[in-house]
RNA sequence: GCCGGGAUGGCAGAGUGGAUAACGCGCAGGCCUUGAGAGUCUGUGGACCUUUAGGUCCGCAUGGGUUCGAAUCCCAUUCCCGGCGCCA
């Protein structure tokens, strides 16, 4: 969420940078939280005095009551007030809650090297890793190749749980797991903290980790409970710390999530229908930061750096995109994805999603910083995010990539110290 | 799941229906000191109004209720501690 007294005092300034995301009703949220703020304000100084007034009223009360005398017509009195007093709470209440709903519901600001545009067609490549792989017979799309090895089944999956979801099995499994524990050590070695956090959130952490959009076409709500299945660890990661003061010296703080995440996918029907590349549950390590607001910069660079490390050792080419305005989202202020090559869909895809999201979570989380203990806050921390991997769309790109002409395919030699020294995935 | 105890400022901890949330620690500033420390004084949550300076309200886990008036009484929820039960 935006800080109200930026939107207060500089509304022009705001309204610029969100016309840049090309939806006017970011603009018409806008106008409307103005006016609704201005109310709210008002009233709210209207209560106030109410209040005043009551509170002289008691007092006088208990003064009376003190010296035996009688209070009776005093209380009548003071009923009255409570009365309006009712009234007015109402009406505070009530734009206070639409204002809130607005302030949470208005995007972040981008940054000025975010490049303007409607769709990801408009985002920029930053650079580019790698050889395009050329093959002289007709290549399999993970799929074929993974149905024939035995090592995904999709067809037994649907009958189970239905469309999206597989089965991996043998080298299948097991190369998911060498992904996350390559993965996770090539970060580890960096200084990131390794976490498994609640895979279920509660609704009041997860309004602040994520767009309330997402609530309908993302996250998978609990029957009967107050729970969330996460869409990802970076959201348990950002509420860990929801309302509490961090200490300066200790940023800043560099988490590895590790868990599966569950997406509901509503909304893309027919695209990426087939396969695991688009699916409902898939694994994956997350990197995590809490920091400064000066250093969230430099260290939005450092995670992209790791992601393509990771992707780099593995030899998969990918390119970076700087995300355009329409396609970033509404907590980041920069977005870059790495897409890695898809031989079988002859595409650069997308596979991390690396974002600072400044100080727009850790606002509506309230995590904030300061000093040492007992100095006062400095301001609200900056929180930063990107896939370390995810497992699913690696094993395709892996699959695809790495075939053989008999079917077979090879596994990338940073994995095989963690898939018992096996070169190659055979029949 | 059942029974009992609890939740108060950055921390610790009083306050059981009638003004100011006590004392302490921490933190910030002043005085003192060559300097540090000790000592001492003042300040130390949020919002709103007005702004040299103020003023008002809110804040005792969260949400309701009772009352002229609630940290204090009642109800619900959440979390923590102890005991019993169940359990990988």
């Amino acid at each position: 969420m935006l800080d109200i007294k930026l939107i207060r005092e500089n509304p022009v300034l705001v309204r610029n940078n969100l016309s840049k995301r090309g939806n006017l009703e970011n603009i018409e949220m806008l106008d409307k939280l103005i006016v609704l703020d201005k109310k709210w304000r008002i009233d709210l100084t209207k209560l106030n005095k109410l209040r005043h007034k009551r509170k002289v009223a008691t007092n006088e009360i208990a003064a009376l009551k003190k010296r035996k005398k009688d209070a009776k017509s005093h209380i009548e009195n003071a009923r009255k007030i409570d009365g309006q007093i009712k009234k007015s709470e109402k009406e505070v209440l009530s734009s206070k809650e639409k204002r809130t709903e607005y302030l949470m519901k208005i995007p972040n600001l981008l940054h000025d090297s975010v490049p303007v545009g409607v769709d990801e067609s408009k985002n920029v490549q930053v650079r580019k890793w790698g050889t395009i792989p050329e093959f002289d017979y007709a290549i399999k799309n993970h799929i074929e190749l993974g149905t024939k090895l035995k090592i995904i089944d999709i067809e037994r999956a649907g009958k189970v749980a239905g469309a999206r979801f597989f089965y991996l099995k043998g080298a299948g499994a097991i190369l998911d797991l060498a992904l996350t524990n390559f993965a996770l050590n090539e970060i580890i070695k960096k200084g990131y903290l390794p976490i498994e956090p609640p895979y279920l959130m509660r609704k009041e952490a997860y309004e602040g980790a994520t767009a309330l959009s997402d609530f309908e076409d993302v996250l998978y709500k609990i029957e009967q409970e107050n729970l969330y299945l996460i869409a990802t660890s970076e959201h348990p990661l950002a509420a860990m710390f929801m309302k509490e003061v961090l200490r300066e010296d200790q940023l800043p703080l560099k988490f590895a999530g590790i868990s599966t995440c569950f997406r509901k996918e509503a909304g893309t029907h027919g695209k990426d229908t087939r396969g695991i590349f688009r699916t409902h549950q898939f694994n994956k390590i997350e990197q995590f930061i809490f920091c400064k607001p000066e250093e969230s910069w430099k260290l939005h660079e450092e995670l992209i750096a790791n992601a393509e490390t990771i992707i780099k050792k593995i030899g998969m080419p990918y390119r970076v995109v700087n995300v355009c305005t329409g396609d970033i989202g509404t907590l980041a202020a920069k977005k870059y994805d790495i897409e890695v090559w898809m031989p079988a869909q002859k595409a650069y895809r997308e596979i991390v999603s690396c974002s600072n999201c400044t100080d727009y979570q850790s606002r509506r989380l309230d995590i904030r910083f300061r000093e040492k203990e007992g100095a006062p806050t400095k301001g609200f921390v900056h929180t930063l995010n990107s896939t370390a991997v995810a497992t699913g769309r690696m094993i395709v790109a892996i699959l695809e990539n790495f075939q053989q002409d008999d079917g077979s395919v090879v596994v990338p030699k940073v994995l095989r110290k963690y898939m018992g020294s096996i070169k190659k995935i055979n029949l």
